[in-house]
DNA sequence: TCGGTCACGTA
DNA sequence: CGTACGTGACCGAG
């Protein structure tokens, strides 16, 4: 009887929960809800893949600790639980190793991170190590660091263990709140988990695929910012020199160190300028009359290109394959995904060297003013979500405000971000009477955050304010540090939740595009890259929009919110927009 | 070698 | 005295 008969056989069917612990060289231990399966091989990724088949929902203390290799191997999973994402969303802790997660799921106190932290108390727990989980209730060290890939039999106790971590994880989010003015099938927050799930399987992705870049059209672009690639320290040297003489020859006096704030505010004294810092905004000004000025800012955007995405990150972040590679988050702060190596902060001027080989394309699509629209769904608010419907909502509520559209927008961003001085002040108190809903729900976020009460975002995520409670005490309702904490809060519920729905549309996107030739190769807070081919460009972008759809239907769900996306087909990444 | 500060790129 | 995060140079303290 072939395996996957055997499992079906056994209850294991699609979307079933099935838990997944590989020992590599050895085999992998299984754990479904009705049984367990120790199965030997020399080569597990394959025989994931074949049970793949059965389009289970995997279950992972990570995705990054057991799916990197499934996805090096080719094996791309339909579904997953990723139990470290849902313990991030459920507790709002800032760790995913499976210690931590199955430590939250428990109510006890989560262990210490590395060696160095070890207690007293924890020493003592290590006595039992032999056993998968300590007498204290914490996941044994041992087995933590790896000790149960030795024997089959102990795979199958951390697949169950694992298991038993999603099922109470799966509890907990189905009894979160469900804020959808609809009575629907499965809860937001649960829906959530699935989708912060496949973000973190995403990530894993993200980081095996990489972003295609043509490395001829980045050499060049470099070359005319920063020089040629230096062949040696002197030539560095000698480059460095060559572009900070183009900012000396415009000040009088003896050359200084450009890099250095308080040598460039004496510089600038010599001109006549006296500032208080020296940052581009505050210099701008004094860019049109000064050339010199002009001369400083001017370096500033390549030393930028030099320092950080210059000839080292080329060489350093960029495969001998050609594409740009870093290290991705599911879920930072508020929610949002987040990436190292310049994928998230590639100045617009590189971006013309995002482009894959010949013969394929990119399918670039972005939200359009997420955030408002996240916003009058997560409040509730008629009035706003009736703006929400319109493709471009500043228009409707730029006509309720009484004002100009320039006027709304920043009147709007001001209120998510809490900013109250500067000509969007005017402005909020239009907002309040026109949106009381949206209004009273940002301002109850903030005041959560001024005083250190726990918040959780409309999919579920707990921003944990409380660990701030006697701090913000201590310092008072007034003091700078409470302000900063009210303005984290308010702008969190919005951000948060546009991470959440960002990220269910990405799993979407991706689920579109398994059985095609197409990968998101890049996610950026508001905007997909798919990588495809030309023939299969404008299925790739019913894909998206359809996918928009599908994920808005039930986020927005009873909202009256309409969600808008701007997709194209493009050759590089700078073609559109 | 470290944390703090300044600075700046993206959303 | 609008938010978030990642990165790098420099500073002063250790």
């Amino acid at each position: 009887m072939a395996l996957t008969d055997e499992l079906a056989a056994a209850g294991v069917h699609a979307g079933a929960p099935l838990a997944l612990a590989v020992a590599p060289g050895l085999g992998l231990g299984l754990a479904w809800h009705g049984g367990t399966r120790a199965i030997r091989s020399p080569d597990p990724v394959t025989v994931v893949a074949d049970v793949e088949s059965l389009a289970p929902r995997w279950v992972w203390w990570t995705a990054r600790e057991t799916a990197a290799d499934l996805v090096a191997g080719g094996v791309r999973p339909r579904a997953c639980w990723d139990v470290g994402a849902v313990a991030r969303l459920l507790h709002g802790i800032s760790r995913d190793d499976a210690g931590a997660a199955w430590a939250a799921a428990h109510d006890l106190e989560l262990p210490p991170l590395s060696e160095g932290e070890l207690t007293l108390l924890d020493l003592a727990g290590e006595a039992d190590d032999a056993a998968a989980v300590r007498a204290d209730g914490q996941l044994s060290r041992d087995w933590l660091r790896g000790a149960w890939t030795g024997d089959l039999g102990h795979a199958v106790r951390w697949a169950s263990l694992t298991l038993d971590a999603q099922r109470i994880q799966e509890d907990g989010v189905r009894r979160l709140p469900d804020h959808r003015a609809v009575a629907g099938a499965s809860p937001l927050p649960y829906l959530t988990a699935l989708s912060e799930s496949m973000a973190a399987l995403l990530g894993v992705e993200l980081e095996h695929d990489g972003l295609p870049i043509d490395r001829a059209v980045l050499e060049g672009l470099l070359t005319g910012t920063v020089g040629p690639r230096p062949r040696s320290e002197a030539e560095e040297v000698a480059s460095r020199h060559a572009r900070d003489s183009l900012v000396w020859s415009q000040f009088p006096g003896e050359p200084v160190d450009l890099r250095n704030p308080a040598n460039v505010r004496d510089l600038l004294a010599r001109v006549g300028i006296d500032v208080p810092d020296t940052r581009s905004w505050r210099l701008e000004p004094y860019a049109e009359s000064s050339p010199a000025v002009a001369a400083l800012l001017a370096w500033r955007k390549s030393e930028r290109i030099a320092t950080t995405y210059g000839w080292p990150w080329l060489e350093r972040d960029i495969g001998d394959d050609d594409r740009l590679r870093g290290v991705w988050g599911a879920s930072e702060g508020a929610g949002r995904m987040t990436a190292s190596s310049g994928l998230h902060n590639l100045p617009a001027e590189l971006r013309s060297a995002v482009r894959p080989a010949p013969g394929r394309v990119l399918v670039r699509a972005d939200l359009g003013q997420i955030e408002p629209r996240v916003l009058a769904a997560v409040a509730g608010d008629r009035a706003l979500a009736a703006a929400a419907r319109e493709d471009d909502m500043y228009a409707p509520v730029a006509k309720a405000l009484g004002s100009d559209r320039p006027t709304a927008k920043v009147a709007v961003l001001a209120a998510m971000y809490g900013q109250t001085s500067g000509p969007a002040g005017a402005a909020l108190k239009d907002m309040d009477r026109t949106y009381p809903t949206a209004m009273a729900f940002l301002r109850a976020a903030e005041e959560s955050g001024r005083r250190g009460v726990d918040l959780r975002t409309y999919g579920g995520r707990l921003l944990r304010l409380s660990s701030l409670q006697r701090a913000l005490e201590e310092a008072g309702p007034d003091s700078t540090m409470a302000h900063s904490y009210g303005r984290f809060a308010r702008n969190a519920v919005v951000q948060g939740a546009a991470a959440e729905l960002f990220k269910a549309w990405a799993a979407t996107v991706r689920a579109g595009l398994l059985d095609l030739d197409g990968r998101i190769v890049l996610c950026l807070h508001d905007e997909l890259l798919v990588e495809t081919t030309d023939e299969l460009s404008a299925t790739v972008v019913e894909v998206v929009e359809s996918a928009l759809r599908s994920a808005g239907s039930w986020w927005c769900a009873g909202s009256g919110v309409r969600l808008v996306a701007d997709t194209s087909v493009v050759r590089s990444w700078d073609a559109a927009k």
